[in-house]
DNA sequence: GTCTGGAATTGATCTAAGTCAACCACCGGC
DNA sequence: GCCGGTGGTTGACTTAGATCAATTCCAGAC
């Protein structure tokens, strides 16, 4: 892989506090790969053969059921994604595909469990980093089960806003049916939702969305920081 | 505590391969209690203090939003809750009821990080069963996604079956209302969804059901090892 | 045994959300 | 410029599931 890309995995708070020789023996076993887009990285239910880390692009996480399909998460760099499966050995949950262009470092399952036999510290912000996605996912079970498909947009637009620098202005990180997808609705209803909060002051303008009263936007949204602080 | 109930403790994945020393400090820290029902043990929102372990009994896990509730999960034993607030030392997500009498064992949260950081293989029990946690809740995330109410229930029966000896005849772990929260529906519409199972040789009779025709319970069910399987 | 209160069921109705189909608007290729 | 495709929107309709109200069914108290 090329050193440039080194110092902003290590940054990850992962590999942190990691000693440099575990690290440096963990990227050598690495590969660093650029896939094209729309490409199905990995299948549910296959074996979990790496961890893989997005350095560049952006790769969505799906489940299918049944000919059913859902996006269950998107990872943006620089995030992983899959560490349960690697850590327990065992079949992946999700389906990964590239939304773009990616750029994706992939460890192989093997080193990250000798890693965390070996490193102390690594083994600490395993845990860390497990309890977080553990959290994520409780947080996101939650919204779905007891707030409504508007209640569950106004929320998430209040989450970019805060995420994009509260300046009443953001921008949707995906399209709008991967965000429905996201939301656990369909596209048409996405739409509708829209609609819906238009007199709560959401303006929509393609992928741009003004929030025009945030105030009366939150009576509706009733947000709830066990539900959609993802800081914490 | 009573010397009685602690190789029941040891027993537990968590604590099986940590040492003697290590596990005897911890329960020395530990406190055994004994419950009434329809006692809230602990709040959502509230700093994690302990590490509740079920030695007898069950404890519901809730969620509350806005005037809404869920029942996120049951525990029974030998099992743990909020392990990942613990490890974080963040706050609830889940509130947590006891449903009958119970006899729990609270592990104050320090000693859990303390033990976590001194005993190698306590961190890599912690790790396998964090990641459990997290595949259990994609799962039904994923469950509740991608499938109608009358699925979920069909699938729920399924594994109860299968836990309770693939005989036929399965007892309700729980009582009607609480399996309804758990998979998402009103009471009423649980009740709808037994009738709509009949023609697929679902016979209730209080909270024993047996199923007829599995065969045929299952082509609708259309059972899936990475949603339903919850021993991997 | 009878009484009583909670759980479960049933029926009637309403609402949120999905489906299907048509349409629009934008962008890239030619 | 025009064409064709993709993503988004809108409208009409259907459906799954929620809600509300009325019973029924127990299990436990007495």
């Amino acid at each position: 892989m090329r050193p440039s890309d080194l110092p902003q995995v290590r940054s990850l708070e992962l590999f942190e506090s990691m000693s440099d020789s575990n690290f440096e023996k963990l990227m050598q076993a690495a590969y660093l790969q650029t896939f094209p887009a729309q490409l199905e990285l990995i299948t549910e239910g296959d074996p979990a053969d790496f961890l893989y880390i997005v350095i560049e692009g952006c790769v969505e996480l799906f489940a299918r059921t049944n000919g059913r399909e859902s996006t269950m998460g998107m990872v943006r760099p620089v995030g992983t994604f899959i560490l349960a499966a690697v850590l327990k050995d065992a079949v992946y949950l999700m389906s990964a595909r590239t939304c773009q262009r990616c750029k994706l470092l992939m460890v192989p399952s093997e080193n990250i469990r000798d890693a965390f036999e070996n490193d102390e510290e690594f083994a600490r912000s395993i845990v860390i980093e497990l309890a977080s996605c553990y959290r994520t996912v409780v947080k996101e079970h939650k919204d779905l089960k007891l707030r409504t498909a508007v209640e569950r947009l106004a929320n998430r637009l209040l989450r970019y806003n805060d995420d994009q620098g509260d300046s009443g202005t953001l921008e949707l990180p995906h399209d709008k049916r991967t965000l429905a997808s996201l939301l656990g609705m369909t596209p048409e209803n996405l739409s509708r939702a829209f609609n819906t909060l238009k007199p709560y002051g959401v303006i929509v303008q393609g992928n741009r969305i003004s929030l025009e009263d945030i105030a009366s936007l939150k009576t509706l949204a009733k947000p709830n920081p066990l539900i959609d602080d993802h800081t914490t």
